[in-house]
RNA sequence: GGAGAGAUGGCAGAGUGGUCGAAUGCGGCGGUCUCGAAAACCGUUGUUCGCCUUCCGGCGAACCGGGGGUUCGAAUCCCCCUCUCUCCGCCA
C-alpha cells in the first residue's frame, strides 16, 4: 500500500514510475485525492465539534458537582444539536474512508529505478548466467519418467490421498526432500539468518498483511469453519511476526528463515509447461526474509541475490538471474530478481527463487515501523523475501541433469545430508 | 466440548460514570555526582489522525483486546465477537 502523503506529493511522479507497470494510475490516484481532501475536511470539522462537546461536558460536571441542576440542564440542551451534527457527520466519513482505502489498495507499488520496461517474460534482462548446460544421451529422460523409474515420487498416490498436484515422496525420493531442507538451512544459518517454524495457517489480518488479500484470495486455501489460510510462502507468517511493531533502528536488518511447505490453489494456471514437479499444489520451500532499514534494503537485497546465488552453485546447476521488467513483477514488489536453473530433459529454464524488494509497500499494510535511536518519528521499514530455495524444480534439474546409466548422482554437498551418493 | 474468571501503556499493576492518556513500581532515555562505572537523586517517557508552524514545536481529536450501544460525559454500565487463564471432559 502506497503512502497517502506520497500520493498527495508526488502524484505525477507516481503516475510516471507505474507507467513501467504498464498501469494507468491517474483516474485512482485523483479519486484518491478527491476522497484524501473531503476526508480530511470532514475530520477537522467533526474534531472541532467533538472537542466543543468536551468543554460542555466537563462544565456539566462540575456545575453537578456544585449543585447547580439548572445550568447542567441548560448546558445539556445545548449539546444534542452538536450532538447530531457530529453524528452526521460521521456517518458520512465511513464511506469516504473505506472508498479511500479500496482506492489505494489497488494501485501496486512503484517500481525501482533500475526495472526494465517491458510486458512479460521475454523483456527481463539477465544479469548474469553460469555453469554449463550439461550434455546428456538422448535417450535421456524428463524428471517425471524417472522419478517412475526410480519409484521416488508417486503422483497417482497422491492423487488418492488428496488430488492432481499433492505427490507423495518415497524412499530416496523422501530422503532427498529432507536433505535439501537441512542443506538449504544449515547454508542460512551461516549466512546468519535465524531459523523460525511458524503456522502455516494464517489469519486475514496476516493474509492482508503481507497482500495476498483481498485480491487474490482465490489463490490461497481457505479453512473456512475458522477462517485461516495456509500460507501460499512461508513469507506470510514470517513477515507477519513484524504486523504492528515498531522496531528500533539499531537491531536492523533483521534476518529470519523458515521452512515450510507452501499450498497454492493455482487457479487457472495449468497448462501445457505443469507436468511432473513444474507445478504443484503443495511443495516445500525455505524462504528468507529481512526487514531493513529503508537506506540499506537494497544491500540487503544483494546480499539475498548472492546467497540465492550460492546455494545453486553449490548444487551445480547451471543458472541464470533475471531482472524482471515491469510487465512481469508483482503487484507489491519495487524490484525483483528470478532465479532460473536449466533443466536438461525439459530443455528450458525453470523458476527456482523470487528475490524482491517490497520497500515500505508491506510495511505500511503492516504497520511495520522502527525508530532511530533518540527520534521521535517513526519511519516505514522495508521487507525482503526471496526463495532458498523451493524444491520441486530443483529436485527436477537435478534428476534431468545428473542422471546417468547407473542412475541419478546425488551433488557432492548433499551427500552428507541423503546418506547416499546415486538413486538407482 | 462444559463451567467459571479475566484482557489497562515496553513489562508488572491500580483505577467501577466527570480535567484519567490513565496512579505506582520496574524498564528505557537525559542529567547531577564520578577519572570512569555502579548506587543515589532529579527530570523525561506511547501511537494514530487533523489543523497551525521555516526548524524546535503548538493546538485539537481518537485510542485502556475488537466491534456496537446507553449517557451531556465511558477504561469504568449494557450487547456481540476474539483471545487468555483455571477446573472438568477428550486427546498427539
Amino acid at each position: 500500500m502506497l503512502a497517502i502523503n506520497l500520493i498527495r506529493e508526488k502524484k505525477e511522479f507516481i503516475i510516471e514510475r507505474l507507467k513501467v507497470k504498464n498501469f494507468d494510475a491517474e483516474e485512482i490516484i485523483n479519486k484518491v485525492l478527491l476522497l484524501d481532501s473531503s476526508r480530511r475536511e470532514i475530520q477537522s470539522k467533526t474534531d472541532m465539534m467533538q472537542g466543543e462537546m468536551n468543554l460542555i461536558s466537563k462544565e456539566i460536571g462540575s456545575l453537578i458537582k456544585d449543585g447547580k441542576r439548572d445550568e447542567a440542564e441548560a448546558a445539556k440542551q445545548k449539546t444534542y444539536g452538536l450532538k447530531e451534527e457530529i453524528k452526521i457527520l460521521s456517518e458520512k466519513l465511513i464511506p469516504i474512508d473505506n472508498d479511500l482505502k479500496s482506492e489505494i489498495l489497488r494501485l501496486p507499488n512503484l517500481p525501482h529505478e533500475s526495472v526494465p520496461l517491458g510486458h512479460g517474460a521475454d523483456d527481463n534482462i539477465e544479469v548474469r548466467h553460469r555453469g554449463n548446460k550439461p550434455q546428456i544421451p538422448d535417450n535421456s529422460l524428463p524428471h517425471w519418467d524417472l522419478i517412475k523409474k526410480y519409484d521416488i515420487i508417486d503422483f497417482e498416490l497422491g492423487i488418492k490421498l488428496t488430488g492432481a498436484g499433492f505427490p507423495v515422496y518415497k524412499g530416496k525420493g523422501a530422503k532427498l526432500q529432507r536433505a535439501l531442507i537441512s542443506f538449504f538451512l544449515d547454508e542460512g544459518e551461516k549466512a546468519g539468518y535465524q531459523e523460525v517454524l511458524p503456522p502455516i495457517m494464517v489469519n486475514e489480518d496476516s493474509g492482508f498483511g503481507t497482500g495476498q488479500l483481498p485480491d487474490k484470495e482465490g489463490q490461497m486455501y481457505h479453512a473456512t469453519l475458522d477462517n485461516f489460510y495456509l500460507v501460499p510462502t512461508a513469507e506470510v507468517p514470517v513477515t507477519n511476526i513484524y504486523r504492528d511493531v515498531i522496531l528500533n533502528a539499531d537491531i536492523l536488518p533483521i534476518k529470519n528463515m523458515a521452512y515450510t511447505p507452501c499450498f497454492r490453489r493455482e487457479a487457472g494456471s495449468w497448462g501445457a509447461h505443469v507436468r511432473g514437479l513444474n507445478r504443484l499444489h503443495q511443495f516445500d520451500k525455505v524462504e528468507i526474509v529481512r526487514i531493513a532499514h529503508p537506506d540499506h534494503s537494497y544491500e540487503s537485497l544483494e546480499e539475498m541475490v548472492k546467497h540465492v546465488e550460492g546455494l545453486v552453485v553449490k548444487l551445480d546447476l547451471p543458472y541464470r538471474i533475471l531482472r524482471l521488467c515491469g510487465g512481469d513483477m508483482s503487484f507489491t514488489s519495487a524490484l525483483t530478481y528470478d532465479f532460473e536453473v536449466w533443466s536438461a530433459a525439459q530443455k528450458r529454464w525453470l523458476e527456482v527463487s523470487s528475490v524482491s524488494n517490497f520497500e515500505s509497500f508491506q510495511a505500511n499494510r503492516l504497520k511495520c515501523r522502527f525508530k532511530e535511536k533518540g527520534d521521535k518519528q517513526t519511519r516505514l521499514a522495508h521487507t525482503l523475501n526471496g526463495s532458498a530455495l523451493a524444491l520441486p524444480r530443483i529436485v527436477a534439474a537435478l534428476l534431468e541433469n545428473n542422471q546417468t546409466e547407473a542412475g541419478i548422482k546425488i551433488p557432492k554437498v548433499l551427500i552428507p545430508y541423503t546418506g547416499f551418493e546415486m538413486i538407482s
